[in-house]
Formats: structure tokens, C-alpha cells, sequence
DNA sequence: CTGAAAGCGCTTACAG
DNA sequence: CTGAAAGCGCTTACAG
């Protein structure tokens, strides 16, 4: 910005006020009467004037930002939890600075210096994690951190996670269910806790159920990646009948191997499981039965803590995925109704 | 933030020096000398200092901050974009302040004002479009304008555009030559600029080919939409054995209706170009023929001319498409050698 | 209810 | 190269 914007004192010349007056007129609750506020209303109007948050987060320490740190924001499931945050905090009267990362720690550790120059009321993680000395510098300085989907905690800190291991569990149960005897839990090489938890939730309970099973780890968190499990999975002498996958993005590409490359129908020679529920999970060329992350509630809810009084306490937030089935999941013999309380209809409407 | 972080002046103390010499410290080009540098560094290190961007922002005039202004940030195109941008601004030492708005001109108002309050450098406009009166404020303020794929244009703004009207006509010349001989163009009710030039640019070559051709418009730019485009066009009697689709997205709904819903094969009873080259246009599932929008190159010019002098006079920048070939376009006759020099072979990466 | 004054944390001429 | 001082635009006790 080169040019000075209109500031408080314009206004109050223009009104024929003082400038604490204008400063009242835009505080909620300030004392100031009717007239002299509908004159400044007038002024301000008539010269464009908006209080400036730069200097007015100076004082009041307090500057209605809140950091969102993440990598691969254009990922489906990324950026729909990025969407839901940021409608959420306008909504609180907040506003997102949205900062990029990498998969290094470093670019994490930037980025939140980068929310601590600009004193950003809160750091929102979605993916990384901060240093633990750095973490406690946002706290000596009263900002508060949220940590999504990720297994360690920090002081003052809130964790929102996901009921991993039991969607874990339950997908074997609903795969058992519809008649598979093969299965296979496919996942990334991330290195990220909800993951492994899918993923161990998964093994645990296919050991218990003393059934044929199978996990294989691929690259990154991708739709190649899924592509090049699916590949290998689905190419093996001993074919699996069902496969959980980690995340719906390489669930798609399991799927669009299995039809398009090796021919083999969902889900009678494949059924299959996700986790997420991605837009695209609800199209027609996947049609994925899935564990719905509830978004919106994820970020209603951290939103929420935010207002919150601060308190050294670590708080931790247990969020249960919703089962969503649609037509990759055989169903054969249905007949556990225990799950049938929590199984949605289709689902198919994008964030 | 409720306590106050490190300041300047704390640093100064523990370092035994002026604040103005930690100022320096942090200026790019301040005259200090190493040696009270590396004290001040050693200090601020210690107590975990960061400038205060609120402050040295509200002093210099220039915060640092770029507003971006976008609705339905989850969608693939969008979310592409914005990650473009954000990783571009921070490339260039700014930072993106994400805010959502809905379709109604009152959010884009309401985001803009937010904009300025905040003193961003700059505010760029992925959706809708500010009012002509609010956008002078934003140029009196010393604020920079981008507006991306906007049709009208705003004093001292850049406004950043893509080859609509051209990608439109050689979707007809593409389908021509592959031997299709009943094309449609199926599009969505958004009234932007770029969906409308699309449409256009494909009827009137369609009328030049003197070939049978119908246009359709359906509701707002989603996947169901395309469902719908879809299933309305293909179950006419005559039906079309080519569709140009405004946007991948309702073009991923145009194909599964298509394979899953009518059992139509792709490309032999139906061909089609999308545009945009979302994530989803290079899975297996759709193996889509579309237009690529370079958004790496629109987010770099976009960034690169906000640090470019300032100037009444409007810019405007024009983008040429990339046709991306891939399976979803028969090839039959494949012999229009004009357009054979911007065919690249399949480029399926994710952004 | 209202204004004068102090102060938030910074930067930047101005002297030395 | 360095420090004292002024000033950015705001908010908030403090008097009246």
C-alpha cells in the first residue's frame, strides 16, 4: 500500500467529533449516544472509512486472525476441511491466513513464525506439527493452538481427532459381513497417526476374526498411489475380495485399476471400503461406501474452542466417524445389526 | 491473545541496545554493524522474538497480507487455484487471507471491506466481482485489484483472462475432425464471463462447420449438474455423439451418467472435452480431453505484477488454454495437423 | 456521553 | 553505525 488509507481522525474531523468518538461509534458496547453516532455513521460512510485492524490488533492484543497451516490444500479431502474452517471462523467474526507447508518440518516451523509475527489469535494445524519449544512460545504469547488429526499433544493445545481404530475394526466386520474372505488394508507411507490407527484398528480385528488378510503401505497419500496398490494387490495369485483403504482419494485409484485395467467388478469380485467421504466418493464412477469425516463438526467445534478460556490443560475431542454405504461394499449376507443403526443412505452432496 | 508477546524493547534490554537497532536488525538493507547484529540475533533467539507484523505494518504501510476472494473453495478447479496462489504469494513474502464468500454481491462487499480493514496489499477476486464505487476506495487506499477470468474491468486493476471464445471453437474443430457429426455444448446457469465465452466460441464455430449442434444450460457449476446435462441430452432421440462440457467437473457427471446410467461407451458412442484439467480428468475413471487452465502461470503473473509500479490504467493478460489429449475424444480421422502443435501427450499429475 | 492524553510495537529521518 | 524522538492509527482509562 502506498497511499495512506481514511483514518479515525478524518472521520472525526469530517463529523465535527473527536477521534475516541469514532473509535466508540465502531466499539460494540462503547458509550456513545445516538446522534453522535449516526453523525460519525455518516461521515465514515460518506468518506469509505473502515477502522484498521492492523492497529487496532496492536492495542487490543487481540488481531481476528487465526493461522491454518496445511500441505496439499488442493487435495479433495483438504480442502474441504479448509473450507469448512474458514466459513466457520468467518462466521465468528475471525479471519483465515492460510499458510502453506511442505512435508518438511521446517516449512511447518516457518510457517508458524510466520502466525506469530502477525499475532494471529490461534494456529490451526491441519497436517505437521509444531516443535514443541516453538509451541510453547504461541502459549507464553496467549495464542492458542489446535491440532487436527494428530497423535501427539501440546500444553494449552486443543486435539480434535477421529475414532481411527474403530473404523478400523468396523470395516472388517462390514467386509466379514458380506461374505469377503480375503482381505487387505491399503495405505500410504505417511507417516501421520490417523493412518496408522486406520490401519491397525484394521489388522487388530482381522487377527481377531482369524481371517485371511493382507496390508500394504505405497507412497504418498495420493490417487497414484492408490492406482499402484491396487496394482499390486489385485494382481497377486491370491487376489483379495475386499480391501479397506485409508483414505478415499486412493480408494479411487484402487478402483479405477481394478475396473479399468484389470477388469474386475465392484463389488462382486472387489468390494471396498474408504474413509473420508470426498466428493468424489458420492459420484457414480466410485460410488464408495466410506467413513464420513464430518467436517463442518470438526471445524464448528474447534471454532468454538477458540472463544473458549484458555487453560493450561491440555483439551482432547474424540470425533466418530460416520459409516456411509454405498455400492462398493458387497452386501450379501447383511445381517449385522449392530452396525445398521449407524449406516446413512447414500450421501452424495459435495461440500 | 491475551498476554503481551516479546517485544522489540525486551530484546534491546537483553541485548543492551536501542529498540532502533533491533528494528534494523529485522530491515533488509539497514546499516548495522555485524557485531551488534549477531548480539541482537543471539537475543531475539533466546526469547523467541518475532517482529510484529501488526506494527511494522501499520508503520510502513504495507501488511504484508493479500486478501484472496473465492466461493466454493472445495471444488477441484478452485481449490487448485487458490493453492497456486497461496504458495505463490508466500514465495514473494506475503501471505493469503482466504475469505469465503456465497453467491450474493453483499458477501463480496462484505469480504472486500473486511479486506481493507485489514490493509491487505492487495485483493484478489477468484469469484464474483466488487461494486465500482468500493473498488475505488480500494485504489484510493493504495490497494491492487487482480480480477481472474472477470469479465468487466476496474480502474488500476489487473484482470487476468483466459482464451475462452478460442478453446470453445477448436472444441469444435477437435470433434469435427475425430468424425463426430451431432455435437452439443452443455454448460451451467453461472453467469461468469469464462463459462459464457466457452459457449459462445463453440456455437459459433459450430454454426461456421454448417454441423448439427444444440447448447444446453443446466443449474449452478457442480458434478450433479453434469449428471443431469447428461442425462437430459443423451436420452433425446437424436442423440449427440459429442459433448463440449464448460467445466471437467460437470463433465465427470456427463461421463458416468453416460458409462454408468445409459451404458454409452467412451469414446465410441460419445466423445468429450472438458475444461480445466482438474485432478479428476486425468484418473482412469474419466481419462477426460480438456483444456488445461495453467493456474500455476495465472497465480505467478497474477503475484509477480503486484510488486510491478502502480498505474490508473488497467492491465489485462490473456492465457491461452493447453489442450491436454487424452481418451475421451475419438480419434478417427485424426488429421487437423493445426492443432497438433499445442496436443500434448497425457499429463495425469495431481497439483 | 465526551475529549485529551497515554500507550500498543514498530520504523525512520535526524543528529551525532 | 547508533540512539532519542516522532509518528503510524487505534483503544482505553481518566476526568469532566
Amino acid at each position: 500500500m502506498r497511499k495512506n488509507a481514511v483514518s479515525a481522525k478524518d472521520v472525526a474531523e469530517l463529523a465535527g467529533v473527536s477521534r475516541a468518538a469514532v473509535s466508540r461509534c465502531f466499539t460494540p458496547g462503547a458509550s456513545i449516544s445516538a446522534e453522535t453516532r449516526a453523525r460519525i455513521l455518516k461521515a465514515a460512510d460518506q468518506l469509505g472509512y473502515q477502522v484498521n485492524r492492523l492497529a487496532s490488533g496492536l492495542i487490543r492484543n487481540e488481531s481476528g486472525l487465526v493461522a491454518l497451516i496445511a500441505s496439499e490444500i488442493a487435495t479433495p479431502y483438504r480442502s474441504e476441511l479448509l473450507s469448512a474452517l474458514t466459513q466457520a471462523l468467518q462466521q465468528a467474526g475471525k479471519l483465515a491466513l492460510v499458510i502453506n507447508t511442505d512435508r518438511s518440518d521446517d516449512s511447518v516451523e516457518r510457517a508458524l513464525r510466520q502466525a506469530i509475527s502477525y499475532r494471529t489469535d490461534a494456529a490451526i494445524f491441519l497436517s505437521g506439527m509444531p516443535a514443541r519449544s516453538l509451541s510453547e512460545t504461541c502459549l507464553r504469547n496467549g495464542m492458542r493452538l489446535v491440532l487436527i488429526n494428530r497423535d501427539e499433544e501440546r500444553p494449552g493445545s486443543l486435539r480434535v481427532r477421529i475414532a481411527d481404530a474403530e473404523a478400523g475394526r468396523r470395516a472388517v466386520a462390514l467386509l466379514v459381513a458380506a461374505g469377503c474372505r480375503r482381505l487387505a488394508v491399503a495405505t500410504s507411507s505417511a507417516d501421520t497417526p490417523s493412518l496408522k490407527e486406520r490401519e491397525r484398528g484394521f489388522i487388530e480385528a482381522a487377527r481377531g476374526a482369524g481371517i485371511d488378510w493382507t496390508a500394504l503401505r505405497g507412497g504418498p497419500t495420493s490417487y497414484q498411489t492408490g492406482q499402484d496398490l491396487g496394482m499390486d494387490l489385485l494382481t497377486r495369485p491370491e487376489r483379495p475380495d475386499a480391501i479397506f483403504c485409508t483414505t478415499d482419494l486412493m480408494a479411487c485409484g484402487i478402483a479405477d485399476v481394478a475396473r479399468w485395467r484389470l477388469g474386475l467388478a465392484i463389488p462382486q469380485q472387489l468390494s471396498l471400503i474408504g474413509f473420508d467421504d470426498i466428493a468424489q466418493a458420492g459420484w457414480d464412477g466410485y460410488d464408495l461406501s466410506t467413513f464420513r469425516q464430518p467436517v463442518d463438526e470438526i471445524a464448528a467445534k474447534s471454532v468454538a474452542w477458540l472463544s473458549t478460556v484458555a487453560d493450561d490443560h491440555p483439551a482432547d475431542l474424540m470425533i466418530e466417524p460416520r459409516l456411509v454405504m454405498r455400492g462398493s461394499l458387497a452386501r450379501k449376507n447383511h445381517t449385522v445389526s449392530r452396525y445398521s443403526s449407524t449406516v446413512s443412505s447414500s450421501d452424495s452432496s459435495a461440500m
